[in-house]
DNA sequence: AGCCCATCCTGTCCGC
DNA sequence: TGCGGACAGGATGGGC
């Protein structure tokens, strides 16, 4: 569900909404989020009392940070939800954390049905060094020329798996990686280092237009993704391959798309299309 | 270096 | 209506 349009979307609304206030307490409803993944260091104790002071995205990541410098970093995987709610509403069993604040009835919540995502309670300096170390550059905020250096510098990966690193380029995931492909005609097991200067080009572009307009739509909601008020996304109303296996291309009108398994993803192309 | 696969979880859908 | 298997927006680690 989150890719870096969700994630984009999610982030603004708990911004205008959290940034400035004063935590009153931070409670796990579930102990343990992730086996795996989570590396909490800070005891939620440490928070109450502390004044929000920015959240901001990297990538899928969502980062919290907090007066005395500590912080959360938050990854919302395939389930991951975070949004406001009333504080009474009873939350349900897939609901693994919540935040309340000084003066608002309303309360955040952090809910994974899968609990692949975490919500990690650090110190800030960790969590830049995690987000910096894991994470390739913005994919909004590269020029031409670097867009072509890095993906020279990986060249020999499938362009879809290389759309998929996020050590590569951080943010994009199989919705929009398979939408970027079609619109930028480019077929998804193409070698990342063979494509000609006309099809960087189109690559770049497609990939920025299909992200800013992905956000201005609010993200896309295929089964449960809401924003930080509950509110669907718009951009599944936009996809021309993604889930439309068997049906017609909506740009040839001829082919039927293409499911196939590439980067270990279901991934869905025209044949005709896209080379 | 890069690919495929299994894995972490729960829910849904589809065919029998 | 039930049951088993495949699959799902992500990411990692092992083996080849």
């Amino acid at each position: 569900m989150p890719e870096l349009p969700e994630v984009e979307t999610v982030v603004a609304g708990l911004r205008s909404r959290l940034e400035g206030r004063r935590v009153r307490e931070l409670v796990f409803l579930s102990p343990h989020l992730s086996r795996k993944q989570s590396f909490s260091v800070l005891s939620p104790e440490v928070y109450r009392g502390k004044k929000i002071e920015r959240i901001w995205r990297r990538g899928k990541m969502i980062i919290f940070s907090f007066s005395g410098g500590c912080g959360l970093l938050i990854h919302l995987k395939m389930t991951g939800q975070l949004y406001l709610c009333p504080s009474e509403q009873f939350p349900d069993k897939h609901t693994h954390a919540r935040m309340t604040f000084s003066g608002l009835k309303e309360e955040l919540r952090f809910r994974d049905i899968r609990k692949f995502g975490f919500l990690d309670c650090l110190r800030m300096p960790e969590i830049l060094r995690r987000v910096n170390s894991e994470l390739g550059p913005e994919p909004l905020a590269l020029n031409l020329a670097e867009f072509r250096d890095l993906l020279g510098r990986h060249g020999r990966k499938k362009i879809k798996a290389w759309l998929l690193d996020q050590k590569i380029i951080a943010g994009i995931g199989n919705i929009y990686s398979d939408e970027i492909l079609f619109r930028a005609g480019i077929k998804p097991d193409r070698p990342a280092g063979e494509l000609s200067l006309d099809e960087v080009r189109k690559l770049s572009r497609a990939m920025k237009s299909v992200l800013r307009k992905a956000i201005e739509l609010k993200g896309s909601s295929i089964s449960d993704y809401v924003d930080a008020s509950g509110e669907k996304g718009r951009f599944q109303q936009k996809h021309l391959v993604y889930d439309r296996e068997g049906q017609p291309c909506l740009r040839c009108r001829k082919s039927a798309i293409r499911r196939e398994k590439i980067a270990g993803r279901s991934s869905f192309f025209c044949p005709s299309c896209q080379r």
